[in-house]
RNA sequence: GUGAGCGUAGCUCAGCUGGUUAGAGCACCGGACUGUGGAUCCGGGGGUCGUGGGUUCAAGUCCCAUCGCUCACCCCA
Protein backbone atom coordinates (compact mmCIF):
# COMPACT_ATOMS: atom_id res chain seq x y z
CA UNK A 1 0.00 0.00 0.00
CA UNK A 2 0.99 3.42 -0.74
CA UNK A 3 1.57 5.47 2.55
CA UNK A 4 -1.19 7.38 3.94
CA UNK A 5 -2.44 10.12 2.19
CA UNK A 6 -0.35 9.30 -1.17
CA UNK A 7 -1.26 7.67 -4.24
CA UNK A 8 0.41 5.96 -7.13
CA UNK A 9 -0.68 8.77 -9.95
CA UNK A 10 -1.40 6.91 -13.34
CA UNK A 11 -4.30 6.84 -16.54
CA UNK A 12 -6.68 9.00 -17.06
CA UNK A 13 -6.62 10.85 -13.86
CA UNK A 14 -2.72 11.32 -14.35
CA UNK A 15 -3.12 12.97 -18.02
CA UNK A 16 -5.75 15.23 -15.93
CA UNK A 17 -3.19 16.68 -14.26
CA UNK A 18 -0.96 16.91 -16.61
CA UNK A 19 -3.22 19.10 -18.28
CA UNK A 20 -3.82 21.05 -15.51
CA UNK A 21 0.07 21.72 -15.20
CA UNK A 22 0.10 22.57 -19.15
CA UNK A 23 -2.50 25.17 -19.52
CA UNK A 24 -0.69 26.92 -16.23
CA UNK A 25 2.46 26.64 -17.93
CA UNK A 26 0.75 28.18 -21.12
CA UNK A 27 -0.71 31.04 -18.90
CA UNK A 28 2.23 31.97 -17.07
CA UNK A 29 4.78 32.05 -19.42
CA UNK A 30 2.59 34.09 -21.90
CA UNK A 31 2.94 36.76 -18.78
CA UNK A 32 6.52 36.50 -18.94
CA UNK A 33 7.02 33.80 -16.09
CA UNK A 34 9.97 31.68 -16.29
CA UNK A 35 10.03 28.06 -14.96
CA UNK A 36 12.02 27.49 -11.67
CA UNK A 37 12.16 24.09 -10.04
CA UNK A 38 13.26 24.11 -6.24
CA UNK A 39 14.45 20.88 -4.36
CA UNK A 40 11.64 19.07 -2.73
CA UNK A 41 13.58 19.41 0.85
CA UNK A 42 15.23 22.36 2.35
CA UNK A 43 17.18 23.21 5.41
CA UNK A 44 14.50 23.16 7.71
CA UNK A 45 15.37 27.26 8.56
CA UNK A 46 13.96 28.07 5.61
CA UNK A 47 10.53 27.21 5.98
CA UNK A 48 10.98 27.85 10.15
CA UNK A 49 11.62 31.38 9.13
CA UNK A 50 10.14 31.75 6.17
CA UNK A 51 6.73 30.35 6.68
CA UNK A 52 6.61 31.45 10.55
CA UNK A 53 7.04 29.38 13.91
CA UNK A 54 3.80 30.14 14.93
CA UNK A 55 2.13 28.82 11.75
CA UNK A 56 0.29 25.13 11.90
CA UNK A 57 2.06 24.49 9.04
CA UNK A 58 5.15 24.76 11.14
CA UNK A 59 4.17 23.87 14.20
CA UNK A 60 2.41 20.34 13.72
CA UNK A 61 2.87 19.18 9.67
CA UNK A 62 6.43 19.37 8.52
CA UNK A 63 7.93 16.52 7.49
CA UNK A 64 11.33 16.90 8.92
CA UNK A 65 14.67 14.46 9.14
CA UNK A 66 18.37 15.04 9.70
CA UNK A 67 20.99 13.86 7.10
CA UNK A 68 23.28 11.83 8.36
CA UNK A 69 25.83 15.31 9.46
CA UNK A 70 22.88 15.97 12.22
CA UNK A 71 21.67 18.84 9.91
CA UNK A 72 17.84 19.34 9.76
CA UNK A 73 16.00 18.90 6.76
CA UNK A 74 12.63 19.41 5.59
CA UNK A 75 9.89 17.85 2.68
CA UNK A 76 9.05 21.78 1.04
CA UNK A 77 5.36 21.94 2.86
CA UNK A 78 5.11 24.83 0.23
CA UNK A 79 6.88 26.69 -2.39
CA UNK A 80 6.81 30.58 -1.51
CA UNK A 81 9.77 30.01 0.83
CA UNK A 82 11.68 28.02 -1.49
CA UNK A 83 11.01 30.38 -4.73
CA UNK A 84 12.85 33.11 -2.38
CA UNK A 85 15.09 31.45 -0.94
CA UNK A 86 16.75 30.88 -4.80
CA UNK A 87 15.72 34.24 -5.91
CA UNK A 88 18.28 35.28 -3.08
CA UNK A 89 20.83 32.28 -3.94
CA UNK A 90 21.05 33.07 -7.37
CA UNK A 91 21.17 37.30 -7.29
CA UNK A 92 18.36 37.62 -9.42
CA UNK A 93 17.99 41.13 -7.57
CA UNK A 94 20.48 42.41 -10.67
CA UNK A 95 17.97 40.56 -12.89
CA UNK A 96 15.30 43.27 -14.67
CA UNK A 97 12.39 43.50 -11.92
CA UNK A 98 10.13 42.02 -10.95
CA UNK A 99 11.57 38.23 -11.42
CA UNK A 100 8.88 36.56 -12.69
CA UNK A 101 8.62 33.32 -11.47
CA UNK A 102 6.84 29.49 -11.97
CA UNK A 103 6.70 26.48 -10.52
CA UNK A 104 5.07 23.01 -9.99
CA UNK A 105 5.48 20.02 -8.04
CA UNK A 106 5.03 17.93 -4.99
CA UNK A 107 4.37 19.61 -1.70
CA UNK A 108 4.09 17.44 1.68
CA UNK A 109 1.87 18.16 4.97
CA UNK A 110 1.73 15.73 7.36
CA UNK A 111 -2.33 16.56 7.81
CA UNK A 112 -4.89 13.79 8.41
CA UNK A 113 -5.82 13.17 4.82
CA UNK A 114 -9.25 13.79 3.69
CA UNK A 115 -11.50 14.76 0.49
CA UNK A 116 -8.88 17.31 -1.55
CA UNK A 117 -6.12 17.00 1.03
CA UNK A 118 -3.34 14.84 1.17
CA UNK A 119 0.22 14.26 2.86
CA UNK A 120 1.70 14.38 -0.82
CA UNK A 121 -0.09 17.00 -2.73
CA UNK A 122 0.63 19.35 -6.00
CA UNK A 123 0.96 22.89 -6.57
CA UNK A 124 1.36 24.91 -9.24
CA UNK A 125 3.23 28.25 -7.86
CA UNK A 126 3.59 31.60 -9.49
CA UNK A 127 5.71 34.96 -7.50
CA UNK A 128 6.20 38.20 -8.82
CA UNK A 129 9.35 39.12 -7.20
CA UNK A 130 11.20 42.94 -6.80
CA UNK A 131 8.37 45.38 -7.05
CA UNK A 132 5.67 46.58 -4.65
CA UNK A 133 3.12 47.68 -7.54
CA UNK A 134 -0.40 47.10 -7.03
CA UNK A 135 0.00 46.25 -10.62
CA UNK A 136 1.65 43.11 -9.92
CA UNK A 137 -1.10 42.05 -6.91
CA UNK A 138 -4.10 42.09 -9.90
CA UNK A 139 -1.71 40.22 -12.44
CA UNK A 140 -1.34 37.38 -9.92
CA UNK A 141 -4.57 37.29 -9.32
CA UNK A 142 -5.85 37.32 -12.92
CA UNK A 143 -2.67 34.80 -13.58
CA UNK A 144 -4.48 32.26 -10.92
CA UNK A 145 -8.26 33.57 -12.20
CA UNK A 146 -6.89 32.55 -15.97
CA UNK A 147 -4.99 29.31 -15.54
CA UNK A 148 -8.01 27.77 -14.02
CA UNK A 149 -10.68 29.25 -16.48
CA UNK A 150 -8.27 28.33 -19.54
CA UNK A 151 -8.70 24.54 -18.32
CA UNK A 152 -12.45 24.82 -18.42
CA UNK A 153 -13.63 25.13 -15.03
CA UNK A 154 -16.94 27.95 -14.83
CA UNK A 155 -17.89 27.94 -11.40
CA UNK A 156 -15.19 29.89 -9.40
CA UNK A 157 -15.26 32.38 -7.24
CA UNK A 158 -12.21 34.87 -6.37
CA UNK A 159 -12.40 36.43 -3.07
CA UNK A 160 -10.33 39.20 -2.42
CA UNK A 161 -9.19 41.07 1.06
CA UNK A 162 -6.59 42.60 2.41
CA UNK A 163 -4.44 41.86 5.90
CA UNK A 164 -3.06 45.15 6.06
CA UNK A 165 0.42 46.10 6.65
CA UNK A 166 1.93 44.74 10.39
CA UNK A 167 0.98 47.59 12.10
CA UNK A 168 -2.83 47.43 11.12
CA UNK A 169 -2.51 44.19 11.60
CA UNK A 170 -1.50 44.43 15.34
CA UNK A 171 -3.75 46.93 16.06
CA UNK A 172 -6.46 44.83 14.57
CA UNK A 173 -5.59 41.97 16.69
CA UNK A 174 -5.66 44.30 20.00
CA UNK A 175 -9.00 45.38 18.90
CA UNK A 176 -10.05 41.69 18.35
CA UNK A 177 -8.68 40.44 21.98
CA UNK A 178 -10.52 43.81 23.46
CA UNK A 179 -13.57 42.88 21.99
CA UNK A 180 -13.70 39.28 22.70
CA UNK A 181 -11.99 38.44 26.02
CA UNK A 182 -14.79 39.99 27.94
CA UNK A 183 -16.91 37.49 25.75
CA UNK A 184 -14.25 34.29 25.93
CA UNK A 185 -16.73 31.96 27.46
CA UNK A 186 -19.37 32.27 24.79
CA UNK A 187 -16.43 31.37 22.15
CA UNK A 188 -15.98 27.77 20.85
CA UNK A 189 -13.08 25.81 22.14
CA UNK A 190 -11.03 26.29 19.20
CA UNK A 191 -11.76 29.97 19.24
CA UNK A 192 -10.84 30.26 22.83
CA UNK A 193 -7.32 29.05 21.71
CA UNK A 194 -7.01 31.03 18.77
CA UNK A 195 -7.72 34.30 21.02
CA UNK A 196 -4.20 34.16 22.51
CA UNK A 197 -2.64 32.66 19.44
CA UNK A 198 -3.80 34.48 16.37
CA UNK A 199 -7.80 36.01 16.50
CA UNK A 200 -8.12 37.20 13.34
CA UNK A 201 -8.83 33.14 12.47
CA UNK A 202 -11.73 33.63 14.71
CA UNK A 203 -13.06 35.24 11.51
CA UNK A 204 -13.93 32.79 9.83
CA UNK A 205 -14.62 29.67 12.00
CA UNK A 206 -16.90 27.20 11.02
CA UNK A 207 -18.58 27.26 14.25
CA UNK A 208 -22.19 28.55 14.02
CA UNK A 209 -21.86 29.96 18.17
CA UNK A 210 -19.04 32.29 17.00
CA UNK A 211 -20.11 33.14 13.95
CA UNK A 212 -23.20 34.49 15.89
CA UNK A 213 -21.77 35.94 18.54
CA UNK A 214 -19.55 37.84 15.92
CA UNK A 215 -22.59 39.09 14.18
CA UNK A 216 -23.64 40.26 17.82
CA UNK A 217 -20.90 42.36 18.55
CA UNK A 218 -20.57 43.78 15.43
CA UNK A 219 -17.25 43.01 15.36
CA UNK A 220 -16.00 45.52 12.79
CA UNK A 221 -13.84 43.75 9.59
CA UNK A 222 -9.73 43.91 8.90
CA UNK A 223 -10.33 46.39 6.03
CA UNK A 224 -12.00 49.15 8.70
CA UNK A 225 -8.49 48.94 10.38
CA UNK A 226 -6.36 49.56 6.91
CA UNK A 227 -3.98 52.41 7.09
CA UNK A 228 -3.70 54.68 4.51
CA UNK A 229 -1.37 53.24 2.24
CA UNK A 230 -2.90 49.76 2.68
CA UNK A 231 -6.59 51.20 1.89
CA UNK A 232 -5.02 53.17 -1.29
CA UNK A 233 -3.21 49.78 -2.04
CA UNK A 234 -6.27 47.86 -2.01
CA UNK A 235 -7.94 50.45 -4.21
CA UNK A 236 -5.89 50.14 -6.89
CA UNK A 237 -5.90 46.27 -6.80
CA UNK A 238 -9.57 46.56 -7.09
CA UNK A 239 -9.05 49.00 -10.03
CA UNK A 240 -7.17 46.98 -12.13
CA UNK A 241 -8.94 43.75 -11.86
CA UNK A 242 -12.43 45.63 -12.77
CA UNK A 243 -11.15 46.91 -15.85
CA UNK A 244 -9.76 43.67 -16.61
CA UNK A 245 -13.56 42.15 -15.94
CA UNK A 246 -12.35 39.85 -13.08
CA UNK A 247 -15.62 38.95 -10.80
CA UNK A 248 -14.24 39.04 -7.90
CA UNK A 249 -15.79 39.93 -4.42
CA UNK A 250 -14.60 41.33 -0.94
CA UNK A 251 -14.45 39.28 1.55
CA UNK A 252 -13.55 41.06 4.99
CA UNK A 253 -13.36 37.91 7.00
CA UNK A 254 -10.57 36.43 4.41
CA UNK A 255 -7.42 35.56 6.80
CA UNK A 256 -4.50 33.83 4.83
CA UNK A 257 -2.91 31.13 7.47
CA UNK A 258 0.97 31.55 7.14
CA UNK A 259 2.56 34.81 8.73
CA UNK A 260 4.38 36.46 6.12
CA UNK A 261 0.82 37.89 4.08
CA UNK A 262 0.64 41.83 4.00
CA UNK A 263 -1.30 43.75 2.62
CA UNK A 264 -3.10 41.88 -0.28
CA UNK A 265 -5.07 38.31 -0.12
CA UNK A 266 -7.04 36.54 -2.19
CA UNK A 267 -8.37 32.60 -2.53
CA UNK A 268 -10.10 31.31 -5.39
CA UNK A 269 -12.98 28.93 -4.70
CA UNK A 270 -14.98 26.00 -6.19
CA UNK A 271 -17.93 25.07 -4.55
CA UNK A 272 -18.14 21.65 -5.51
CA UNK A 273 -15.56 19.70 -4.40
CA UNK A 274 -16.53 19.44 -0.63
CA UNK A 275 -14.87 20.95 2.87
CA UNK A 276 -11.81 22.13 1.41
CA UNK A 277 -13.13 24.45 -1.47
CA UNK A 278 -10.49 26.53 -1.93
CA UNK A 279 -8.85 25.80 -5.37
CA UNK A 280 -5.90 28.14 -4.32
CA UNK A 281 -4.91 31.49 -3.20
CA UNK A 282 -1.79 33.58 -2.75
CA UNK A 283 -1.19 37.28 -1.56
CA UNK A 284 2.04 39.99 -1.28
CA UNK A 285 4.72 38.76 1.23
CA UNK A 286 6.75 42.04 1.32
CA UNK A 287 9.15 41.03 4.75
CA UNK A 288 10.04 37.29 3.57
CA UNK A 289 13.18 37.62 2.24
CA UNK A 290 14.28 39.86 5.24
CA UNK A 291 13.13 36.96 7.15
CA UNK A 292 15.23 34.31 5.23
CA UNK A 293 18.36 37.11 5.63
CA UNK A 294 18.17 38.67 2.64
CA UNK A 295 17.54 41.89 1.60
CA UNK A 296 14.16 43.79 1.64
CA UNK A 297 12.62 42.12 -1.78
CA UNK A 298 8.86 43.06 -2.21
CA UNK A 299 6.73 40.05 -3.73
CA UNK A 300 3.32 38.77 -4.76
CA UNK A 301 2.63 35.44 -5.43
CA UNK A 302 -0.22 32.62 -5.44
CA UNK A 303 -0.43 28.62 -5.72
CA UNK A 304 -3.42 26.13 -6.54
CA UNK A 305 -3.62 22.63 -6.03
CA UNK A 306 -3.56 20.46 -8.98
CA UNK A 307 -5.83 17.87 -6.97
CA UNK A 308 -8.20 20.49 -6.34
CA UNK A 309 -8.71 21.54 -9.56
CA UNK A 310 -9.10 18.16 -11.12
CA UNK A 311 -11.98 17.75 -8.16
CA UNK A 312 -13.62 20.39 -9.63
CA UNK A 313 -13.37 19.71 -13.48
CA UNK A 314 -15.04 16.15 -12.22
CA UNK A 315 -17.66 17.94 -10.44
CA UNK A 316 -18.41 20.11 -13.49
CA UNK A 317 -17.60 16.69 -15.70
CA UNK A 318 -15.00 17.57 -17.59
CA UNK A 319 -12.61 15.06 -18.44
CA UNK A 320 -9.49 14.58 -20.43
CA UNK A 321 -9.39 13.63 -23.95
CA UNK A 322 -9.38 9.79 -23.74
CA UNK A 323 -5.85 8.65 -24.39
CA UNK A 324 -4.40 8.02 -28.36
CA UNK A 325 -4.04 4.57 -28.98
CA UNK A 326 -1.29 2.89 -30.97
CA UNK A 327 -0.89 4.01 -34.77
CA UNK A 328 -0.59 0.53 -35.41
CA UNK A 329 -1.58 -2.95 -33.76
CA UNK A 330 0.72 -6.06 -35.66
CA UNK A 331 -1.04 -9.06 -35.11
CA UNK A 332 0.97 -12.77 -36.31
CA UNK A 333 -1.31 -15.35 -37.07
CA UNK A 334 1.34 -18.32 -36.81
CA UNK A 335 3.63 -19.20 -34.06
CA UNK A 336 6.43 -18.66 -37.03
CA UNK A 337 5.33 -14.61 -37.42
CA UNK A 338 5.46 -13.69 -33.72
CA UNK A 339 8.98 -12.93 -33.84
CA UNK A 340 8.18 -10.65 -37.26
CA UNK A 341 5.34 -9.01 -35.66
CA UNK A 342 7.99 -7.57 -32.57
CA UNK A 343 10.07 -7.02 -36.09
CA UNK A 344 8.34 -5.28 -38.04
CA UNK A 345 7.00 -2.90 -35.45
CA UNK A 346 10.14 -2.43 -34.49
CA UNK A 347 11.50 -0.81 -37.58
CA UNK A 348 8.39 1.35 -37.58
CA UNK A 349 8.85 3.14 -33.86
CA UNK A 350 9.64 6.06 -32.76
CA UNK A 351 7.97 8.06 -35.57
CA UNK A 352 4.86 5.43 -35.45
CA UNK A 353 3.38 4.68 -32.30
CA UNK A 354 3.35 0.50 -33.02
CA UNK A 355 2.42 -2.26 -30.69
CA UNK A 356 2.38 -5.89 -31.92
CA UNK A 357 0.60 -9.51 -30.16
CA UNK A 358 2.96 -11.56 -28.30
CA UNK A 359 0.78 -14.71 -29.30
CA UNK A 360 -0.72 -16.00 -32.75
CA UNK A 361 -4.43 -14.40 -33.16
CA UNK A 362 -7.07 -15.67 -35.50
CA UNK A 363 -7.83 -12.79 -37.07
CA UNK A 364 -11.30 -11.84 -35.67
CA UNK A 365 -9.56 -11.80 -32.76
CA UNK A 366 -6.82 -9.84 -33.36
CA UNK A 367 -9.03 -7.26 -34.90
CA UNK A 368 -11.32 -6.76 -31.46
CA UNK A 369 -7.53 -6.30 -29.85
CA UNK A 370 -6.70 -3.77 -31.89
CA UNK A 371 -10.04 -2.24 -31.49
CA UNK A 372 -10.01 -2.45 -27.43
CA UNK A 373 -6.48 -1.12 -27.75
CA UNK A 374 -8.10 2.22 -29.51
CA UNK A 375 -5.44 1.54 -32.86
CA UNK A 376 -5.92 3.36 -35.31
CA UNK A 377 -4.68 0.22 -37.96
CA UNK A 378 -4.15 -3.74 -37.47
CA UNK A 379 -1.59 -5.08 -39.44
CA UNK A 380 -2.17 -8.89 -40.16
CA UNK A 381 1.20 -11.30 -40.39
CA UNK A 382 0.08 -14.12 -41.78
CA UNK A 383 1.69 -17.56 -44.02
CA UNK A 384 1.49 -15.31 -47.20
CA UNK A 385 2.76 -12.20 -45.75
CA UNK A 386 5.51 -13.71 -43.79
CA UNK A 387 6.89 -15.43 -47.37
CA UNK A 388 6.51 -12.00 -49.13
CA UNK A 389 7.58 -9.65 -46.42
CA UNK A 390 4.26 -7.63 -46.89
CA UNK A 391 2.12 -6.73 -44.21
CA UNK A 392 -2.10 -6.81 -44.67
CA UNK A 393 -3.01 -3.14 -43.45
CA UNK A 394 -6.51 -2.64 -42.07
CA UNK A 395 -7.76 0.94 -41.45
CA UNK A 396 -10.38 -0.08 -38.39
CA UNK A 397 -12.58 2.86 -39.03
CA UNK A 398 -13.42 2.28 -42.35
CA UNK A 399 -12.59 -1.53 -42.99
CA UNK A 400 -10.48 -0.33 -46.21
CA UNK A 401 -7.40 -2.80 -46.59
CA UNK A 402 -4.28 -2.71 -48.58
CA UNK A 403 -1.33 -5.08 -48.59
CA UNK A 404 2.57 -3.23 -48.74
CA UNK A 405 6.10 -4.80 -48.73
CA UNK A 406 7.31 -3.70 -45.42
CA UNK A 407 9.41 -0.87 -46.77
CA UNK A 408 6.62 1.00 -47.84
CA UNK A 409 4.51 0.24 -44.49
CA UNK A 410 5.79 3.23 -42.80
CA UNK A 411 5.22 5.97 -46.14
CA UNK A 412 1.64 4.85 -46.33
CA UNK A 413 0.64 5.04 -42.63
CA UNK A 414 2.47 8.36 -42.23
CA UNK A 415 0.52 10.19 -44.55
CA UNK A 416 -2.79 8.25 -43.91
CA UNK A 417 -2.65 9.42 -40.50
CA UNK A 418 -2.05 13.04 -41.07
C1' G B 1 -4.51 15.58 17.25
C1' U B 2 -10.44 14.87 17.67
C1' G B 3 -15.12 12.63 15.84
C1' A B 4 -18.24 9.55 12.71
C1' G B 5 -18.91 5.77 8.88
C1' C B 6 -16.80 1.64 6.36
C1' G B 7 -13.12 -2.88 5.52
C1' U B 8 -15.55 -10.07 1.43
C1' A B 9 -11.49 -11.56 -5.77
C1' G B 10 -7.78 -6.42 -9.68
C1' C B 11 -12.90 -3.34 -9.72
C1' U B 12 -18.41 -2.95 -8.13
C1' C B 13 -20.86 -5.71 -4.71
C1' A B 14 -24.20 -10.45 -2.79
C1' G B 15 -23.74 -13.53 1.46
C1' C B 16 -31.33 -13.83 5.49
C1' U B 17 -31.91 -14.02 12.55
C1' G B 18 -24.07 -17.69 13.20
C1' G B 19 -24.82 -23.77 10.06
C1' U B 20 -21.46 -28.07 4.82
C1' U B 21 -15.95 -27.07 0.01
C1' A B 22 -17.40 -18.14 0.28
C1' G B 23 -20.63 -16.35 -4.65
C1' A B 24 -22.13 -12.93 -8.97
C1' G B 25 -21.13 -9.15 -12.60
C1' C B 26 -17.04 -6.61 -14.86
C1' A B 27 -11.87 -7.25 -16.02
C1' C B 28 -7.95 -10.80 -17.28
C1' C B 29 -6.23 -15.64 -19.68
C1' G B 30 -7.62 -19.90 -22.81
C1' G B 31 -11.05 -22.75 -26.20
C1' A B 32 -15.21 -22.80 -29.91
C1' C B 33 -16.96 -19.93 -34.27
C1' U B 34 -11.17 -22.61 -40.77
C1' G B 35 -7.89 -15.08 -42.53
C1' U B 36 -11.09 -9.84 -40.60
C1' G B 37 -16.63 -11.06 -34.17
C1' G B 38 -14.86 -4.19 -29.34
C1' A B 39 -20.19 -9.89 -30.24
C1' U B 40 -21.98 -14.79 -28.36
C1' C B 41 -21.12 -19.60 -26.02
C1' C B 42 -17.80 -22.75 -22.99
C1' G B 43 -13.77 -23.12 -19.61
C1' G B 44 -9.77 -21.12 -16.29
C1' G B 45 -6.72 -18.51 -12.86
C1' G B 46 -7.29 -15.70 -8.84
C1' G B 47 -9.89 -14.48 -1.74
C1' U B 48 -5.16 -15.80 5.22
C1' C B 49 -13.58 -12.58 4.29
C1' G B 50 -8.03 -6.03 6.95
C1' U B 51 -5.26 -8.27 11.37
C1' G B 52 -5.17 -10.47 16.37
C1' G B 53 -7.83 -12.30 20.33
C1' G B 54 -12.60 -13.97 22.48
C1' U B 55 -17.77 -16.33 22.71
C1' U B 56 -19.76 -20.98 20.44
C1' C B 57 -20.37 -27.80 18.71
C1' A B 58 -19.89 -24.15 14.60
C1' A B 59 -17.83 -17.09 13.08
C1' G B 60 -17.51 -13.58 6.69
C1' U B 61 -21.79 -13.15 10.18
C1' C B 62 -21.66 -11.88 17.49
C1' C B 63 -17.99 -9.24 21.24
C1' C B 64 -13.16 -6.73 22.22
C1' A B 65 -8.70 -4.76 20.51
C1' U B 66 -5.71 -3.17 16.59
C1' C B 67 -4.54 -1.48 11.65
C1' G B 68 -6.27 0.72 7.25
C1' C B 69 -9.62 3.62 4.21
C1' U B 70 -13.29 7.53 3.74
C1' C B 71 -15.68 11.95 5.31
C1' A B 72 -15.79 15.96 8.73
C1' C B 73 -13.28 19.25 12.63
C1' C B 74 -8.55 21.93 13.40
C1' C B 75 -5.82 24.02 9.38
C1' C B 76 -4.87 24.52 4.57
C1' A B 77 -3.73 23.64 -1.79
Amino acid sequence: MAVRGTKDLFGQELRLHQRIVATARKVLEAAGAMELLTPIFEETQVFEKGVGASTDIVRKEMFTFQDRGGRSLTLRPEGTAAMVRAYLEHGMKVWPQPVRLWMAGPMFRAERPQKGRYRQFHQVNYEALGSESPILDAEAIVLLYESLKEVGLKGLSVKLSSVGDPEDRARYNAYLREVLTPHREALSEDSKERLSLNPMRILDSKDERDQALLRELRVKPMLDFLGEEARAHLNQVEKHLSRLQVPYELEPALVRGLDYYVRTAFEVHHAAIGAQSALGGGGRYDGLSELLGGPRVPGVGFAFGVERVALALEAEGIAPPEERGPDLYVVPLLEEAVAEAFYVAETLRPRLRAEYALSPKKPGKGVEEALKRGAAFVGFLGEEELRAKELTLKRLATGEQVRLPYAEVAGFLLSALS
